[in-house]
RNA sequence: CGGGGCGUGGCGCAGCCUGGUAGCGCGACGGUUUUGGGUACCGUAGGUCGUAGGUUCGAAUCCUAUCGCCCCGACCA
């Protein structure tokens, strides 16, 4: 992308609603703007960076074997009358009457929409295990939104649902929906870290929040510091073994880590003193399992070996996914502006042309532009007529990890510089090297 | 929902207390400067002060209502 020719409204000064990091950042380098409190539209830059956290996530479920599908923001109120949630879950809820004066709401989660289209269409044991996911829009009416995208009314979440036979089989779902989170932020370059928690209105026992430690956060969370050296990594798993995931689920969820919620002083104290770490905390995840709470509700039963109807054991799994982009940024930023991590990056590369109209460095950049396009790279190229002070400012505040410079004194030797964002270190090497360097880097990301 | 605050050109703000029909910086636009970390200078355009009502000879300024937004708290992916 040419700048001159993309729209990225950036502000040199700080709007004055924005309190936080992630909110002010995402302001000043044009990704959102507020429409209404808690709701926002996604600029450009900032559209692309949600794309991204999508794709990442998509991939992620796809290994982990689950099935994506859309359901509608817009549902019926029948069907949460039928779980006994249309009065249970509040005013947060957003309630809507239509034309006809018919009860409907803009989903808040789609347990109900999901369990009915379950209901209807699977009815024996032989159709399990089957976990449905989507990608949609929710609306939560929060009595106080604030902090930008991490806290609005309408959100972009990724939720699936499992149905299972057992219950046994309903916690294996529920590990392998831990080891996929784990693996899907980790490719964000983002540590979250699973912790104990309450279920809240969705119901059940058994749930884990993901935590990304910022000191923005609003949970406060209390943990064994053993826990942040513990990397997913590489390692391959085989998500339909049961004992691979509950290993790994016993590695993640052995130590210490709760969340103001669910705190346990004692629990706490017997941890080695020097290990022990109070800290803030973004939520960006939870899953829960909760037996047969929907199914019993609504009827969502299927047929076992016997013929006999039981009800199915179900579980939900979410992740934050506009959240994420404001959780990124708390966890990656520096005075000057953003810092992507490779895998959200809404470009790979920066170019920055030092003198625009300079024959030598306009074909340079455009030879460098086409090398990393050729190689599904896409770099963001800054032709703008603007003095480089101006060129450089905006590179930092959007954030690229890698800003190729291109300039006639380093041309006069053969040489641009390569400058990586997140350490500010630059190096002089030809423009077909510095190429090469960015390909490999992404390599190991795409 | 309780407490607090704010709405004045695109953005950030001053003016309000002590009424006399708007001002600054940035940005935008047109020039000059050809600049290697938000350059400098000259010039131009752009608002009638959230909305409604009231007081007054006169309201951005005082009063009332209303809408919107933000902050703290309680609640939440």
């Amino acid at each position: 992308m040419r700048l001159s020719r993309y729209f990225l409204p950036v502000l040199k000064e700080t709007p004055a609603d924005a309190q936080i990091a992630s909110h002010r950042l995402m302001l000043r380098a044009g990704m959102i703007k507020q429409s209404s409190a808690g709701i926002y539209s996604w600029l450009p830059l900032g559209y692309k960076v949600l794309k991204r956290i999508e794709q990442i996530v998509h991939e992620e479920q796809a290994r982990a074997g689950h099935i994506p599908m859309l359901m509608p923001t817009l549902q019926s109120a029948d069907l949460w009358k039928e779980s006994g949630r249309y009065d249970a879950y509040g005013p947060e809820m957003l309630r809507i009457k239509d034309r006809h004066e018919r009860d409907m709401l803009y989903g808040p989660t789609n347990e109900e929409m999901v369990t009915d289209i379950f209901r209807s269409h699977v009815g024996s044991y032989k159709d399990l295990p089957l976990t449905l996911y989507h990608i949609q829009w929710k609306f939560r009416d929060e009595i106080r939104p604030r902090f930008g995208v991490m806290r609005g009314r309408e959100f972009l979440m990724k939720d699936g649902y499992n149905f299972d036979l057992t219950k046994e089989d309903a916690l294996h779902a529920y590990n392998r929906h831990l080891v996929s989170y784990l693996r899907t932020y980790e490719r964000m370059g983002l540590q979250a870290i699973p912790m104990r928690a309450d279920s809240g209105p969705i119901g059940g026992d058994d749930t884990h929040e993901f935590l990304v430690l910022a000191e923005t956060g609003e949970s406060e969370v209390f943990y064994d510091s053993e826990i942040t050296d513990l990397k997913f990594g590489d390692r391959q798993i085989d998500y339909d073994s049961v004992d691979q995931c509950q290993a790994v689920l016993e590695e993640f969820t052995s130590r210490y880590a709760r969340t103001d919620e669910t705190h346990d002083e004692a629990l706490f104290n017997a941890i080695p003193e020097e290990r022990r770490r109070t800290a803030r905390g973004i939520e960006v995840g939870q899953i829960f399992y909760f037996g047969t709470k929907y199914s019993d509700a609504m009827g969502a039963v299927v047929a076992d070996r016997d013929g006999t109807r039981v009800p199915v054991h179900m579980g939900s799994h979410g992740i934050g996914v506009s959240r994420l982009v404001g959780a990124l940024i708390e966890a990656n930023h520096d005075d000057n502006g953003i810092i992507w991590p490779e895998g959200v990056t809404p470009f790979h590369c920066g170019i920055v042309n030092l003198k625009q109209g300079d024959a030598e460095a306009d074909g340079a950049c455009e030879s460098l532009y086409a090398a990393l396009t050729v190689l599904g790279l896409e770099p963001l190229y800054d032709d703008r007529e603007e003095r480089a002070g101006a060129k450089f400012a905006t590179m930092d505040l959007i954030g690229l990890p890698w800003r190729i410079t291109v300039g006639p004194r380093g041309l006069k030797n053969g040489v641009v510089e390569l400058t990586s964002r997140r350490t500010g270190t630059s190096e002089e090497m030809p423009p077909e090297a510095a190429v090469a360097k960015i390909a490999d880097i992404y390599a190991g990301v795409l």
